[in-house]
Formats: structure tokens, sequence, C-alpha cells
DNA sequence: CCGCATCCCTTGGGATACTG
DNA sequence: CAGTATCCCAAGGGATGCGG
């Protein structure tokens, strides 16, 4: 245990890596991040800016970014439908430290392409 | 893009979004925080701690980890051969934003777990 | 003891078509 | 437009046994 948080737990006795396994899930970063820039964003921007992400998958994930309270949904019920995304306050504290984190992995990504060509890996 | 990083690319053109796929590694993580914690850890002891990870997956994700340069593999020639595991100074650096997020999402798992209820999901 | 090699299996996820 | 449903595939990962 780090302080109170013990790791050495299956995800299901372990609240941290229930969160930790969302929260830090690679879409759901881009996602979030997207949001961040962007604020607001509908299914198919979202769908553009996550380059690669599938319907099945962005859904998925909205969805369990939703349910987490991360961020919010909006349905517009005109024709055809708008939907609108959204973080929520909860959410946009979360995202200032993904931004920190991608911030830092910008700054030493040439360290770690360095490193791994050195290891000889790729 | 954020500033500079443009996460609209495959994570090919995208050194963030690849040096992000193996640091936000869920397994990862949790080996890398041990480590941080241990300081020095041998093969079955971080296994011991990582619960449920396999040997074939602590094995594959120690040797990206030495790439990328977060740890280090000490290999004592002795019979049975010891081999010590630890940080190194960049993956110092990076366990400490780990333990930021980890004790962000230790604060803030009560909420999601109650969001998660209200939500009607699990 | 470390960890590779094997085998097998599950499941996450891609592509596509379709509906409210 | 926003998603769901379907089908299908590749690959990640678990368990185990062996070898250095």
């Amino acid at each position: 245990m780090f302080g109170h948080i013990d790791y050495r737990n299956p995800p299901e006795l372990c609240p941290v890596r229930d969160v930790m396994s969302v929260a830090s899930d690679q879409w759901s970063i881009l996602i979030l991040l997207w949001l961040g820039y962007f604020s607001v964003l509908r299914f198919n921007k979202l769908k553009k800016y996550v380059y690669g992400i599938s319907n099945k998958v962005l859904s998925q994930r909205l969805k369990v970014l939703e349910a987490d309270g991360y961020i919010e949904r909006k349905a517009y019920p005109e024709v055809p439908i708008r939907v609108e995304y959204n973080l929520t306050e909860f959410g946009r504290l979360y995202v200032d430290k993904l931004l920190d984190l991608a911030e830092w992995m910008h700054d030493n990504s040439p360290k770690v392409m360095a490193n791994r060509k050195r290891y000889g890996l790729e």
C-alpha cells in the first residue's frame, strides 16, 4: 500500500484500479482531451478527431465516461437528432491532469524514442 | 492540436499517443507504482504485488518499460540467477506523476462509484 | 529463480449495414 | 445524425511446462 491505497488487490476490491481502468484507457483519454479542447463536440466530430476509433468503441466509451461522471450527454430531439457531449466539472478536473501528463509525454517522447532505438527494439 | 501536440493522428505519427500507450497501460502503471514504492524488486516479488498478472505479460511489460527507459534490469549471474528491477531517474519522474494521479483517483473513486450507481450501470 | 515457448481461448474491437 | 446490431477476426493474455 501507498499510504492507504492497496493495489495488491484485484480491481473488484481496489476502487482505484477500477476507476483507473476507465480513466486511463487509451481511447477514453483521447476523447477527454478533445472534449477539453473543444468544450462541446458532437458524435461524428468526436469520431473525426479521435483518429481511428470505431463507432462501436466510441459509443461504448462515451457511455462509460458518462456513467462515471466525466462527461455529459445532451440530446436535442430535432430531426435528425443532435447530440452534444461536454465535460462535467469533475471531468474538467481530470482533463487538467491529463493535459499535464500529455505535456510531459510530449516533452519526453524524444528521450523515449532514443531509448528504444538504443535498446534495439523497433 | 493542443499547443503543438496533434493527437489527430495515428499512433505511428503521434509520438505522444505512442509513448502514452506504453506508459498508461494498466499493468505497466501497477508495475511502476510498486517499483516506486519498493525501489528494488525481483521478478517474483513483482508478480506477487502486481496482483493477477501472468508470467508472460509481466516479462513482456518489463521488457518494454526497460526499452523505453523507465526501468533498469540487473541480472546477477548466481545460481539460481537473481534479477533486480528498479526505476531509472526518468522512471522516477514519471512515477511521481502516476502517484499524483493515483492519489486523485483514490480521493475521487467514491464519487465515481456513486455516479455509476446513480446511472444504473453495474 | 527468471522468464521463454507453447497452446489455447476469450474477447475487444473493426467494418458494415441498418434504424429511430 | 447518432447510435445499435451483426458478424468476424486478430491478438492479447492466461496456464503450464521446460530450460538456462
